[in-house]
DNA sequence: AGTGTCGCCTGAATGC
DNA sequence: TGCATTCAGGCGACAC
């Protein structure tokens, strides 16, 4: 489930890859995923350099010269609950497998590939000057991990908020990147109750809490992200965080915080807002 | 405006 | 063994 630290490190094994490199050829073998690919897809990339990649919530931005510097464009990526980026290092010797829906060839003979068995994921393209206006990008939260998203800046957004802290994390509006996994996580390290009404918690919480989802954050994208099922870099290697969860899917163990301060505490799961929330009930208050 | 629920989609795991 | 059901969740659409 690619949150912000699995965004981050496929963009990373894509820069080399893809930065200065000429398209030469575009292949969808299916008519969309969330939604259709745009239908001018290979006439807009086709003999285009990619100048650069960012990346901005969980998605990547692909930055794409046109003829003129106002044509630029930005072809946009989501990989959704499932999706993978695989890079070829020749694509004469690549086969198309099964849910392989995007496939891109460069100039250099290498390519990448998109696969996304669940197909939630999502591949736009718009002018690079529509970017400030674009639905997906323009109401997003800041970046978590830019020194401008201090604790004073969450309380602020969470004033008047009653919904559960947990959900609050998750909107991408309040802070982007942030999924199911970091949000569990964070919460524990900050020793904060998941159930809190996002409102209720005071200046000092939500310093504590930004200080834990910016550690938790760099600590996987250091990690290379999570493997749980469906992640992998684009070499196809696996992230390694998920052995360091202190509290994701790890229901019925024993909270290592209250072991270690003497008391035996068990890692419960319950639900909010349809999804998997995992806390210790004990030193999460 | 804020909040809650649903649907999209496949494959793995579970149930009978 | 085999078929049906359940579950996972990011995000947009929709209802209240």
């Amino acid at each position: 489930m690619p949150e912000l630290p699995e965004v981050e490190t496929v963009m990373r094994g894509l820069e080399p890859f893809l930065e200065k490199a000429v398209v030469r050829s575009v292949e969808t073998r299916r008519s969309g995923l969330r939604c259709p690919f745009p239908v001018d897809l290979s006439e807009r990339l086709n003999g285009r350099k990619i100048t650069a990649l960012e990346r901005r919530a969980k998605y990547i931005l692909v930055h794409v010269a046109g003829a003129k510097s106002s044509d630029a464009d930005i072809l946009l990526l989501h990989l959704g609950m499932s999706g993978q980026i695989k890079t070829i290092a020749d694509m004469r010797a690549y086969e198309p497998a099964k849910h392989d829906h995007l496939i891109l060839t460069l100039k250099s003979g290498a390519g990448i590939v998109f696969h996304d068995p669940r197909r939630f994921g999502m591949v736009l393209m718009f002018p690079e000057r529509e970017r400030a206006f674009h639905p997906s990008l323009c109401s997003i939260g800041p970046e978590p991990l830019e020194a401008g998203w201090t604790g004073a800046a969450l309380h602020k957004a969470l004033i008047n908020k009653k919904v559960p802290i947990k959900t609050a994390l998750l909107d991408q509006h309040i802070v982007a990147g942030i999924g199911n996994i970091y949000a569990s996580e964070a919460l524990y390290g900050a020793g904060i109750s998941p159930l809190r009404p996002a409102s209720s918690l005071d200046l000092v919480e939500t310093k504590t809490l930004v200080r834990e989802v910016k550690a938790v954050l760099r600590r996987a994208i250091k990690a290379g992200g999570s493997t749980l099922k469906d992640f992998t870099h684009v070499d196809g290697s696996l992230g390694y965080f998920q052995h360091r969860f202190a509290v994701y899917d790890g229901a019925g163990r024993p909270c290592e915080r209250c072991v270690r301060d003497g008391r035996m505490s068990t890692i419960t799961k319950i639900n909010q807002s349809g999804r998997a929330t995992y806390y210790c009930p004990h030193c999460q208050t």
